[in-house]
DNA sequence: TGCAATAGGTCCCAGAGTAA
DNA sequence: TTACTCTGGGACCTATTGCA
């Protein structure tokens, strides 16, 4: 089930493009035009919007299938006859585009809010395969290009552990921190993980330090050694910025104001954009991040625009427990990015 | 060999802590 | 007080493993 906050944005967005007039008529008619959205789920947003804890995530959808209902490049105020609803499960559409709504089989619109983030990846497939689709076998990426960093930290956190007494034997007495961190099971990734909360001790600061600027420095080299060509550095480009094999919108807000965005399929990009430069370097944090950086030509408007982001190479669940990821940014706000477009 | 259970990977989001 | 950084975790899907 996808939270309920989800759940209000985008059935509410796919509500007032119906033209219903009311938020709660809405809620109450529970429209057949409106596909996909099941009993239970119908009875959620009830709840939600009596209880009234949801009333400013109610308001910005209704605003935003309002706005999409009136708009020139949107429906020009033609009410639709079928709104289909992502819902909890995928929908079959094209896969590089992320829809959450359809709109008489041909609008493509994605609900977003307050989210920066681009894409949540193996780090492997981002700064090895450029994003190109084929998944690489899965690896640890923090052993795979900062092996003896890794170990480093490690050690120090096993040394940390073992001299505060803790217990680390398991139930047959075997010890669930070996020598090596290549060869940690998932209980001993367990005992790290609950060990090693939000604030790290001190003593292991240095060598955490150590191991986020080797990732960042090691991750951006690899990555810079597979940008290729111009060509295929726009070709990266389009798919760190989501742009899909279909023109879609997205309906959503950043934390100030309302987002109502369309997005260029590449084909519309090539018509007024070039990219002229594509430039990644790490950046000292307090975990391992690298930068990037395209620099458009907008031949539309005779300038050059740059539009920025970063990757946090992290892990998802805890410290060593598993794979890390790779969260990639877009910090240049939406609406300044070539290929997205304000909504008229 | 097929099924069930478990573990791992990815997507998406929220919250704590900290700096401005 | 606000914005940002860093971290944690739920959910779902897929891959792997164990067992009958």
């Amino acid at each position: 089930m996808p939270p309920l906050r989800t759940e209000i944005t985008e059935i509410t967005t796919g509500l007032a493009m119906l033209g219903l007039g009311d938020l709660d008529w809405a809620l109450e008619r529970r429209p057949a035009e409106l596909v996909g959205v099941a009993g239970g789920v119908w009875d959620r947003l009830a709840a939600a919007r009596a209880a009234g804890e949801h009333d400013a995530d109610f308001r910005r959808a209704w605003e935003n299938g309002l706005a999409f209902l009136r708009a020139d490049e949107g429906l020009r105020s033609r009410v639709p006859a079928r709104i289909e609803w992502k819902g909890p499960d995928r929908l079959p559409l094209v896969n590089d585009v992320p829809a959450d709504l359809r709109i008489d089989r041909v609008y493509l619109v994605s609900c977003k809010y307050l989210s920066k983030v681009l894409h949540n990846v193996a780090p492997a497939g981002l700064f090895d395969g450029g994003l190109a689709g084929a998944s690489a076998k899965a690896v640890d990426w923090f052993g795979h290009v900062a092996g003896d960093e890794l170990q480093a930290f490690y050690d120090a956190a096993r040394r940390g552990l073992t001299d505060a007494g803790a217990d680390v034997l398991d139930a047959a007495g075997r010890d669930l921190l070996p020598a090596r961190v290549t060869d940690l099971a998932r209980s001993g990734r367990d005992l790290l993980k609950g060990a090693l909360g939000r604030s790290l001790p001190a003593p292991l600061d240095d060598a955490y330090a150590a191991l986020a600027r080797a990732v960042a420095e090691r991750s951006a080299d690899r990555w810079a050694a597979t940008l290729g060509d111009r060509a295929e550095r726009e070709r990266l480009l389009w798919r760190l910025l989501r742009l899909g094999g279909a023109p879609y919108f997205v309906l959503g807000a950043s934390a100030s104001s309302p987002m109502r965005l369309r997005i260029d399929t590449p084909w519309d990009w090539q018509q007024r954009y070039r990219l002229k430069a594509f430039e990644v370097w790490p950046e000292p944090a307090g975990q391992a991040v690298v930068r990037w950086q395209a620099s458009v030509a907008d031949r539309d408007a005779g300038v050059d625009v740059t539009t920025r982001g970063h990757v946090e190479i992290r892990w998802s669940h805890g410290r060593f427990s598993g794979n890390p990821e790779a969260k990639v940014y877009l910090d240049t706000p939406h609406a300044q990015v070539p290929g997205y477009h304000g909504l008229t």
